[in-house]
DNA sequence: TCTGCCTTTTGAATCGTTTCATAAATACGT
DNA sequence: ACGTATTTATGAAACGATTCAAAAGGCAGA
């Protein structure tokens, strides 16, 4: 038994099928009376509209695709909503996806986004966004970069500045007195990673007789974290860093929590950790975490307002907003007292 | 400038639309001649097939739709990975959408994914299920209800069992000499949290002489939690409980911040403190949070093993997999050393 | 009653893909 | 070389909603 179409209602409600339609569509259009029956009908037979059909007939879907680094770190939870908020104002919804960081399942998911005809997508992109991202474009589909700046001739992008994030975290190490920096987080090929790492080089750079050390991780998660501080806490004190600066706040949380195991190792006294993205979890750590916040939920909003303003008129140029991150000092850096 | 359609690309090749159709869907009923001659068509003119369409013909679309009480909760982002990878196994994919435990949300997530005629839904249904859920079986859509049994005739389900999960923290709470119990958590409407109060009212009262109070709460999120602490440090400490329990690890988590602001309260000294869910920030909590831990992923990949099952033979009889809770006790409960 | 104008209704055509009965081309055995 | 199998290729029909030109219906004024 499948589904009931316009047709069967229109039999039942003894009108034309395109009567069916204008009741759906333009009321206005319809008489009272009919548009009861038409809608007795529809109620009777349990009708559903079939939105694969709409949309072949339109040309394009109602929806936005939205392509994320990793659904299961809270920051991008924050953006994605922030986006659907700001969709759902605008009457589009949002269909999200994650990629975790896999070029392939980022590339898959772009495909299914673009044989189902999304209005446009939203990307914070994996690797090079040369190759595929721009294939889109030449398809026609309207792309806004997020958390990373491509061609400013071909993207609207909404990211923050993320060299000047990672300045500000090694700066803030430094300046509270400590001289080997770590760096964790996972590959240099990951952008956000290396310009975090950039703008830490920067800090370290304007301070003769700091050091900074570079750890790699192969993921950006708690588990990656806590692999790092088993690592660490195994080093003779000679070679341990004293001050470590985490990509992201998840890696932060991974490596306290081994640092903290080792009871020989305390922080901030030992180790000064600060992390990146403020988290909710960031300020009720064992031992609150410094760290960078980014305006997640706002960063999502923009993005869904740069997609429709690019809809709306395709010639108008390029815009790109870039946020400011900002210092958040907790315990795990040395301050007195936790700071919620 | 419209997207090439299958018409294009059998033109430019010199061939049928239908043999277009095939070199995508049955290449070895192909020549190998033809098929090069197609894949030259299609790359030149950038083809993209047209989901619309293909999911039209086909009369359902090739993707499982689920919607989930709260996309923010790690909790939940573990579940739909489970989902996710196991779809993916089976060559589906996943679509995501979040209600936020609000019911009419719920309900334009579900109607957008009836309309999209997906494969199956899963939902973990925010209140009653009765009305939307009842009339998708109307329609035929195969539903697996997630966290939740509804009635053992119309749904397979995946749950666990939230009223021994309640039992177990609170008879944990209990054992440890706590007597002045407090349960926080959303409202009653709430099936998971009226369950998990439910097991705890049970352990209670095994107990002569241990009281137990309900502290509802708007949202179920740290924010809700910080609140929810906020007015227990501000009582008399005749009135203050000795121990609570949270209806999920966000709410301990905000609790906890509170309760370690008011600098003359201690966990666990003066409050001891579980949670639920075992979210990865559980364990690295400022006072390391003990918990009930339920198998997120399994969850999720045993929901899509139940849907891909009914769609298969949908004849046999519907499945309920109830899973066992287990509790997971760290510092905030008094246990003598961080557990990680 | 007829005319002109406005509102309402009609139904064929369309979107792009897949299917399938049929036709064409090719291979094989004698 | 001829008929029979087998492999390839063809293109009209179908899926279900929307659109739009045209028809029908309703109403007021002459």
């Amino acid at each position: 038994m499948r589904p009931a179409s316009v047709k069967d209602v229109a039999d039942r409600a003894g009108v034309a099928v395109g009567t069916v339609s204008n009741v759906l569509n333009y009321p206005d259009r319809v008489s009272a009376r009919t548009q009861e029956k038409v809608q007795r009908a529809i109620e009777e037979l349990g009708f559903v509209r079939n939105d694969a059909a709409r949309q072949l007939r339109a040309g394009r879907s109602r929806t936005i695709g939205m392509v994320l680094l990793d659904a299961a770190n809270p920051f991008f939870a924050s953006v994605a909503r922030g986006a659907e908020d700001a969709a759902a104002v605008a009457g589009s919804s949002v269909m999200f996806a994650s990629s975790r960081h896999d070029a392939r399942r980022e590339a898959r998911y772009i495909d299914l986004f673009e044989e189902q005809r999304v209005q446009g997508l939203l990307v914070s992109p994996v690797g090079s966004i040369a190759a595929r991202v721009a294939e889109l474009k030449a398809h026609g589909l309207v792309v806004v970069l997020l958390d990373r700046e491509g061609d400013p001739e071909l993207y609207s992008s909404v990211s923050v500045d993320d060299v000047h994030g990672g300045y500000l975290a090694a700066s803030h190490l430094v300046e509270t007195g400590r001289t080997r920096i770590a760096f964790v987080g996972g590959g240099r090929h990951l952008q956000q990673v290396a310009d975090r790492l950039r703008g830490a080089e920067k800090a370290v750079a304007e301070h003769p007789g700091v050091s900074l050390e570079f750890l790699p991780t192969e993921e950006l998660n708690v588990l990656a974290g806590r692999e790092v501080g088993q690592a660490l806490v195994r080093r003779s004190r000679a070679l341990l860093p004293d001050g470590v600066f985490c990509a992201n706040d998840l890696l932060a949380t991974g490596v306290l929590q081994s640092v903290l195991l080792a009871e020989s190792l305390e922080v901030p006294r030992d180790i000064a950790l600060i992390g990146y993205d403020d988290i909710d979890f960031a300020s009720s750590a064992i031992v609150p975490l410094s760290s960078i916040r980014q305006p997640a939920e706002e960063i999502g909003r923009t993005a869904i307002r740069l997609l429709a303003q690019e809809l709306e008129d395709p010639q108008a140029p390029h815009e790109h907003v870039v946020f400011k991150p900002e210092l958040v000092v907790r315990g795990s850096t040395g301050a007195a007292r936790p700071k919620v």
